[in-house]
RNA sequence: GGUCCGGUAGUUCAGUUGGUUAGAAUGCCUGCCUGUCACGCAGGAGGUCGCGAGUUCGAGUCUCGUCCGGACCGCCA
């Protein structure tokens, strides 16, 4: 105690008590308590109670034990005695006040960003991220990975999401994209014999947001040579587990394999969150051929059992059943079977089965008196859908998605090719450099939808935090993907060529994987959104509202690039 | 492309069945106050009810359109 020191920063609060005054000033560490005494110091009082929020102040002084001293903030055991007070800058009343829990609306925190990221949550969840960031250069480096940057001026091909175009001033007429992720160039580089690289990259998809999507945003993109699947999932499970353990101090148990046929089955969903149970359970066989025209009629009958809900009221059940109503889910209703604690059973459909029926549905759910069973019926893929948001919906009512618990796996298997009805044509699941599994490959021609590919997600807790394959490295087998996908020899060429033609050069097997970072810090820090992890997000309709972009040019800048603007 | 929710003081919101002068909290300004830390006390200023049209004697409130923001479906290899 006693120390001289000097410190600036914002004022965060100014206590004007007459004969004294208390600033508390506000820099990247945090707060700390200015005491100003009008019987010392009257003139140095005088200034500081002149100063408002938001100011740049720098002071000297002692630091003091207070004599009341306040257990609620980490520096309340001391204060500053000022000696010397400079106003650095002056500010206008902010908007909003920077406090811990702001008055302030998204809209307008957005719009004074620079003063929203003066919030200590908003600069811990930037410091998580630069933590993030941190340690997963330290892991893969320490794996021999090297980090290698590619270009953002690239070339836009027509498979997968719009992209993002920039002309060319000096190639009049001509486009470069924006990368949706540096796929082919981290291939170029496996060809090249870099068997170990990764990029903490920007990439760009021109299509819709949602509070998990950004029209730009973060990937951790590697890729690696002479590796099977086994090789890469355990490489980023270890990096995944390294995360968590430095950053969170979290040890996460082995990350289990789920095919996606399985998770389609068991969760219907691609990307199961496995903090809670409530896998699906088929009830075809004791549901079917009993009357009900609506199961007799469906292709699948599916449940779910809820622990310890057959007390629900009527109006429980509505609410269950106007949420799968809803246009977004799409089911046409819901049944729903209490298997109540004296033993008996109480269903929506107790016309069509008697009690000995229902409890034979309970024994197949594994349903004990007390739960309740949700069941859903329809075309499998609707169905399945509409029950995985069913799911969710009752983890969420039952708060069995804890923010602070982690539940990871590998989602594998996935199918190489989805047909489109639309197009009438075969889209890669994730992407065309995708790999069929060797044993699948004689089916492609055959039945390419049953075909699998070497692919495999890294999904926590209902998230899809990435994905990779081993990718194809022959050249006859990816001119096959192509033909497949609909491209003609000469599309195939002139938009990949480049690849296919590098291939031709000694291409070593490889494969890897790209993380949204974005998605990762979120849900780290516990949070569905991944705009606050973001220093300078963009909003709903990809606008950033505090620059006010995207804006029109001038029309000189059309002019130079030969661009003319049509408006309708 | 579509569905839903919202837009009222600087800010966050309330505003009843369409009815006189649109409220609260907080912030802001002024004054008082020597141990506050959500300081306290007294006073004050602050409104194009997003915008436009319509219905009505009368619209913050009802209708239509439009703009802005948020969530979602489609979309996102």
């Amino acid at each position: 105690m006693g120390a001289e020191i000097t410190l600036s920063g914002w004022v965060q609060k100014s206590r004007d008590l007459g004969g004294m005054t208390f600033i508390d000033l506000r820099d990247r560490y945090g707060i700390t308590q200015l005491v100003f005494n009008m019987e010392t110091h009257a003139a140095l009082c005088d200034q500081a109670r002149k100063l408002g929020r938001e100011f740049v102040i720098s002071v000297s002084g002692t630091v003091a034990e207070r004599s009341n001293k306040n257990p609620k903030m980490p520096t309340g055991e001391i204060e500053i005695l000022v000696e010397k007070l400079v106003v650095l800058n002056s500010s206008i009343t902010p908007p909003f006040t920077i406090e811990e829990n702001t008055d302030g609306g998204e809209e307008l925190r957005m719009k004074y960003r620079y003063l929203d990221l003066r919030r200590a949550p908003v600069k811990r969840n930037l410091e998580l991220r630069h933590k993030m960031a941190m340690e997963t250069r330290n892991y893969l480096d320490s794996q021999n990975f090297f980090e290698i940057e590619t270009p953002f001026l690239i070339k836009s091909t027509p498979e997968g999401a719009r992209d993002f175009v920039v002309p060319s001033r000096m190639n009049e007429g001509q486009f470069y994209a924006l990368p949706q992720s540096p796929q082919t160039f981290k291939q170029l580089l496996m060809v090249a014999g870099y068997d170990r690289y990764f990029q903490i990259v920007r990439c760009f998809r021109d299509e819709d947001l949602r509070a998990d999507r950004q029209p730009e945003f973060t990937q951790i993109d590697c890729e690696m040579s002479f590796v099977d699947q086994e090789d890469i999932l355990s490489t980023f499970e270890g990096m995944a587990k390294h995360l968590f353990k430095k950053v969170k101090g979290i040890d996460i148990e082995n990350f289990p394999l789920m095919p996606y046929a399985d998770a389609m089955k068991y969760y219907g969903s691609d990307k199961p969150d496995l903090r809670f149970g409530m896998r699906f359970v088929e009830l075809n066989d004791v549901a079917q051929n009993k009357g009900f025209k609506v199961f007799d009629d469906a292709e699948l009958v599916v449940g779910i059992c809820a622990e310890g809900c057959a007390e629900y009221t009527r109006k429980q059940l509505d609410q269950l059943t106007d949420f799968v109503r809803k246009p977004q889910i799409g089911a046409n209703g819901l049944v729903y079977v209490k298997f109540n604690t004296d033993g008996t059973v109480k269903s929506s459909v107790d016309k069509f089965f008697d009690q000995e029926a229902l409890k034979a549905w309970a024994e197949k759910m594994n349903a004990n008196p007390g739960d309740l069973i949700l069941v859903l019926a329809g075309e499998t893929n609707k169905t399945r859908k509409a029950l995985c948001e069913l799911r969710l919906e009752m983890g969420n009512r039952l708060e069995l998605r804890n923010p602070n618990a982690f539940k990871p796996l590998w989602v594998t298997d996935f199918p190489l090719l989805e047909w489109d009805e639309d197009s009438q044509r075969f889209y890669a699941m994730h992407h065309p450099f995708t790999s069929p599994k060797p044993e699948d490959i004689e089916k492609m021609d055959s039945d390419p939808g049953a075909v699998r590919a070497n692919a495999y997600d890294m999904v926590i807790n209902g998230v899809e935090i990435g994905g990779g394959s081993i990718r194809i490295h022959n050249k006859d087998l990816q001119k096959k993907m192509f033909k497949i996908l609909g491209f003609t020899d000469e599309e195939a060429q002139s938009q990949f060529g480049f690849l296919m033609n590098a291939f031709e050069f000694g291409a070593p097997p490889h494969g890897g994987i790209a993380l949204g970072f974005d998605r990762l810090v979120a849900l780290f820090g516990g949070s569905d959104s991944i705009r606050d992890y973001i220093a300078f997000p963009k909003n709903n309709a990809g606008r950033d509202v505090m620059i006010d972009s995207p804006s029109e040019i001038a029309i000189e800048q059309l002019d130079e690039l030969k661009l003319k603007v049509i408006k309708d």
